[in-house]
DNA sequence: CCGACTGTAAACCGATCGGTTTCCGAAATC
DNA sequence: GATTTCGGAAACCGATCGGTTTACAGTCGG
C-alpha cells in the first residue's frame, strides 16, 4: 500500500496512520503488513512497538504543526493567526475520519504517562501552546502564558466534542477562543503595542 | 477482589475501573476474574463485550454526575454551581491516577461513533453539557446554548490537558469558565434576574 | 565470482484475545 | 430426598498478540 522509499519510512507513515486510525493497540503483523516491512526489518529498526509509537509521533509532528498553524509568510495579526488555529481545527472536523488530536488520543490509549509515546504528545503539544504564547507576546497580551495554556485546551476540549459528537465543529472552537481572547483585551483589529 | 451482592454488579463495577485504568482492551479474562465471575456468568449477562463496555459506562453514569455536579441542595449562585464543576474536576485530577474523562476517553479508544459505548459517552457529555445550560438558563445568560457547550469544551479540554501533563490543573479550569461567564455577562455575585 | 549486507517471507514462541462449552458443587425448589 | 437452577473453574476454539528466528532473494563492493 504504502510505496516510500526506505522501510524506515514507510514504517514511519503506515504507523501514523494506523495507529491514529485504529488506536495503538493494533498488532504489529498488520502494521508491517501495511507498510510492506517484514518484522525483523522492523525490529531492526526499532526496539519494540513502544519506540514505533513514539518515533512514528515525533516524525508527523512537523507535519502536523504545518497542518494547523499558520506559517510566518501568514502576515495577519496574532489574533487572526490564533484563531486561524481552530478554523483550520474545523476544516480537519469537517473533513472527516477525525479521531482526535493524535497526541492526546495516544496519551489517553497509553495511560501511561512515562512511556516514550505519551512524552512525545507532552513535547507536541507545548509546541501548540507555545504558538499560541508567541502571538499573544506579539500582541501584548497581560497575561500570555495562561493565555496560551486556555486556548490549548479549548483546542483539545473541541478536539474532544468533536470525537464523542462525531460531528463537525461548526466554528464553536474559534468563537470560544474569540470569546476568551476579547476577555483578555485581545482585540480584534488591535495592533501590537511597539 | 470486588465483593458485591450479585455477580452483574461485580462485573459492572470491575469493568468500570478496569476499562477505565487499563482501557477497552483489557481482555475478558482478566475483567471476570477481577470481578470474581466466571466467562459463562458473564456471557449470559451480556451479549458482549461491547454490551459490556456501553452497560459499565451507563452504570457508572449517576456516580460520576454526583462527584463532579453540585446537587440541588446546594443553593449557590448559578455561576458558583458552574464554577463548582471545575473545582471539583480540579480535585479529582489531583487526588491522583487521573486518566480522564471516561467517556471521553472510552470514544477515544473505541473510534466507532456507532459502538454502542460511544453512544453511552455521548448521552452522559450532553447531560454534563445539559446541566450548565439549566444553571446557564438561571442566571439568566444570553445564549445558554451556546455557552453551555463552551463550557463543556472547556471541561474536556482541562481533562485532556491533565492526561496529557499527568500533573495537577491548579485551577485553570476554573479560571477559564470564569472567564468566559464574565465575557458573556454572567458576573460573580449576579443572582438570576426574575 | 565471492562474501557481506539488506530486506522480505514465513515459521515459530508462549501468551492472550473474544467467545463457547463442559463439568461439577452449592443452593434453592418441589 | 430428588430435582432443578445458578454460577464458578477450566478446557477449548481459532485468531492474534509482541517478539525472535530461520531461510532465501537481491544487490552491492571487492
Amino acid at each position: 500500500m504504502t510505496t516510500s522509499s526506505t522501510p524506515r519510512e514507510r514504517l514511519l507513515d503506515a504507523a501514523g496512520e494506523l495507529f491514529y486510525r485504529d488506536g495503538v493497540n493494533i498488532g504489529v503483523d498488520a502494521l508491517c503488513k501495511a507498510a510492506g516491512v517484514s518484522k525483523k526489518s522492523m525490529y531492526q529498526l526499532f526496539r519494540s512497538k513502544d519506540e514505533l509509537i513514539a518515533e512514528s509521533l515525533a516524525s508527523r509532528g512537523a507535519a502536523y504543526q504545518a497542518l494547523l498553524q499558520p506559517g510566518p509568510e501568514d502576515d495577519r495579526p496574532a489574533r487572526d493567526r490564533i484563531l486561524n488555529v481552530f478554523e483550520r481545527q474545523d476544516a480537519v472536523v469537517a473533513g472527516g475520519n477525525y479521531l482526535g488530536c493524535p497526541y492526546v488520543a495516544t496519551a489517553v490509549e497509553l495511560k501511561n504517562p512515562e512511556h516514550p509515546g505519551s512524552v512525545v504528545a507532552r513535547h507536541f503539544k507545548q509546541q501548540l501552546t507555545d504558538f499560541f504564547h508567541r502571538e499573544l507576546v506579539k500582541a501584548g497580551a497581560d497575561d500570555p502564558s495562561t493565555l496560551a495554556i486556555q486556548l490549548t485546551m479549548i483546542f483539545d476540549g473541541a478536539a474532544a466534542r468533536a470525537v464523542v459528537r462525531a460531528q463537525p465543529l461548526g466554528g464553536i472552537g474559534a468563537a470560544t477562543a474569540a470569546a476568551l481572547l476579547d476577555a483578555a483585551g485581545v482585540h480584534a483589529g488591535e495592533l501590537a503595542l511597539h
